[in-house]
DNA sequence: AATGAATGAGGGTTCATTCAT
DNA sequence: AATGAATGAACCCTCATTCAT
């Protein structure tokens, strides 16, 4: 009996996450409002009505999914800045390949386009959204591009123009794999890791002061 | 009865045109499924039933919204690009410069988050645009970033890498001012022209040949 | 001018019954609440406002059509059976003879279904056929049986009963024609006057006298 | 559990009859298109949604009423005119007779009004109408009637007339209940069984050779 | 008189949420 | 804790009716 509780509660204490990652899937497929909350449910595993032992309403599973992949997103990135001691375009190269890695190839970059279709109907998120990972994320990379123009490194651009040229690729390419990504034969989907290294070559490309020696 | 007749048909025909603006607007704005067809009415400034006169049901309200933005919005695009005689460099500039203007500054920009947010609930949709958008794009850009390799004037890039690199941040520049830019103060939002003038620099440092002059 | 005008006011009053036409149409063939009023509208050759100028709702139209076809629909029975000489048998014969030709082969014959499906959501036309058809069939009917009992030509059988059994065959046909009928390959539909003729034998068997000569 | 399960269980597996029953009266009533859906759940004691759990549309409710009321409504009178061993004249009205008391003294009696008003707007009803219940019928009636001139016990009519001129007063009288009966002072009604027996009598009359001998 | 665009109440259907078991 | 039957508010869509032309 010890056992069948052992196995009865990993499975309850599972049960929230469970949800929350059906409730992220379904969310970003097929948009909020279109999904059902009995659809999440069942892709987790459960019924309906045990949807609601968690979670009040489905408004509130999305707040807890919305809140659940913005947390400490970017804490892990913040502090691989802080120790690199290379030049910053090796920085931003590592730091956007790793970026890239952890986030944009699981199943969490999703969250990217959920954000995109939500934010609207559900403003208190918009604040958090901005907090927890616009302002953070912004900071590091802008940071790091400071640095480099500091150091001479870098010519003198418009640090928030040039985070991003950097940035907002990825993430478009990242809401694309979750929409019309999703729609095409999968061959046509580009290579990631393949785009992400040309792009920071190309745009470093305008940013390093021409002099420079060019990173390897 | 003529005229009388006139300032009626005058109100009928402009009718889907005020529906389709309507339409627009609020599915960008709430998303496809959170709309109410009777808000699309009363912000068209008719009533429930009057929709129906026009469109047979929501979704075929949304096919036709979409429809109208896709169809000969890049023509123009193609026709500026055969035309130019100036330098690659200079005419991508003035391509995405227009762009810009012409469309992401516009109602029409939402176009992009609504595709984004509804594809994969339409897949009929998603076809159309990859033939109506996506590839003619491509192809334009494509074709001058081509043009500049094999003039000398740029490096031999990944040229579909280079497209996505040049293109991506404006579309999801557009995507953001209809989701969280409409969240934020106004005064947040970023310098669309100056934004675009110094992202075509950053990646043209990339692309031309470092023995190459600079574009004016 | 005249002579439109002359067109123009034919076709004006003869609209009337071509709406009612039209009318008992639909309502015979789809029911009343299934048929709109636009419906009926076209199918007499006007708009649906025009509908609107001659009758002031849906359910006056369906009254007016149901009026039409009651009123004075058996008079002409009742005079026939007065003037009649010849046998009981053979006046039955001739009755329900020429009721079949006059009524039951007429467009008119839809009446009954109608009657059927509409009664019970139109309290008030039930009194009213009663009244004007049913009340005065009957007797003329009855009356021929109970004089053929009295001349000793037929059994003293239950008369009301008799008049159901020699009429009600004929009514369901009529009604038949109307529901499955219409939805059968037409060479599978019952020889109307066929049947009647050896019906009325068959019952006349029963009615007759044993030991009364067969009619002609 | 089991105990509570198994009344809600009962519950659950009574709604589709329940819902059946109410449609089936309701239908009867005031027509397919004049019945709305709430008014079928209320009579059957639920609320609206609580419908939508056991069938998916008003239509297919429709189509599971006359389904289930037409399904082996006939099996038994074909065994009974299998076994049956007295004269034919006493075989019909045994089968006529149980006929009534079996389907039109019972609320299913009204599938015979439902019938005529729906046929026509689902036209997949009629062949399913013949093929259960039309077909077998007239079958079983007429292989008595056949039986009966061969015998020599009846005279040689055309035999699917005679079918006619015994069933038809039978489902007119039973459609009549439900329309015009409905409405008219229940002393008025008709005699059912008594009726049935002068019908049966009056047309064996016909049916009789005369030198043969009257059934009891 | 005739039209047909417009209206909005009404009915079919869905689905978030509740609650008895 | 878990279920899933039941509810009813809400939404899509239709259509009887109106009325400006």
């Amino acid at each position: 009996m010890s056992d069948d509780n052992a196995i009865r509660r990993r499975r309850k204490e599972a049960r929230p996450q469970e949800l929350l990652d059906a409730a992220l899937e379904l969310f970003v497929e097929k948009g909020f409002a279109a999904t059902r909350a009995e659809e999440v449910a069942l892709r987790a595993g459960v019924s309906k009505g045990t949807l609601y032992l968690y979670y009040p309403s489905k408004e509130e599973l999305l707040k807890a999914v919305i809140a659940q992949h913005l947390s400490s997103q970017v804490a892990a990135g913040a502090q691989a800045a802080e120790r690199f001691d290379g030049s910053c375009a090796e920085l931003l190269n590592e730091l956007l390949a790793r970026w890239w890695e952890n986030v944009l190839e699981s199943p969490a970059s999703g969250i990217f386009k959920l954000m995109i279709t939500e934010v609207r109907n559900f403003p208190e998120i918009a604040e958090y959204y901005r907090r927890e990972v616009i302002e953070p994320a912004t900071q590091i990379v802008g940071q790091v591009i400071q640095r480099g123009i500091d150091r001479g490194e870098f010519r003198a651009v418009d640090v928030p123009f040039a985070i991003h040229s950097l940035v907002l690729p990825l993430v478009m390419l990242c809401v694309h794999r979750h929409s019309m990504g999703a729609c095409l034969p999968p061959d046509t989907v580009l290579d990631g890791p393949g785009f992400i290294r040309q792009h920071i070559a190309l745009v470093l490309g305008g940013l390093l002061r021409r002099d420079a020696p060019l990173p390897a």
